[in-house]
DNA sequence: CATCGAACCAACC
DNA sequence: GGTTGGTTCGATG
């Protein structure tokens, strides 16, 4: 079973939350990022669950999961193929600019409600 | 800036 | 019942 309230995801299995996580991340446009924080705020779940779903994605990178680095800027982890130099490596393909020090800019970040709401 | 602990979760042991 | 995750956030020194 799973509830929607605010459009925040309630009580779902993993699969559910697997799905809405998928959902979410095809909204993010080449060259954007999102935070798991943003996710994990839509989704109901705590951030580090986040990070267990996008590991579980076995799409990577066809379902953008690369997209979602950490709120300071660091990019955070990415089990797909590559490993993390390869998310580095897409995310400077699509456009994002990333800094000596491994930080994404932040005007890279995007914000689902500027997604979903004009 | 570094470290700390708690946190909205489901699965697994 | 405790641990585990590609984490976050606020409080603290």
């Amino acid at each position: 079973m799973i509830v929607i309230e605010n459009g925040i995801v309630r009580k779902a299995c993993l699969r559910d939350y697997l799905d809405a996580v998928k959902m979410l991340l095809q909204l993010i446009p080449a060259g954007k990022v999102v935070s798991y924080g943003e996710l994990a705020r839509l989704l109901g779940v705590p951030p580090v669950f986040v990070g267990k779903l996008l590991a579980m994605n076995d799409e990577a990178p066809i379902v953008p999961c690369h997209r979602v680095v950490r709120s300071n800027g660091e990019l955070g982890g990415y089990s797909g193929p590559g490993g993390i130099r390869f998310k580095r490596k897409l995310l400077e393909v699509e456009g994002v600019r990333i800094d000596a020090e491994g930080r994404v800019s932040r005007d890279s970040f995007v914000h689902f409600t500027e997604l979903l709401d004009p």
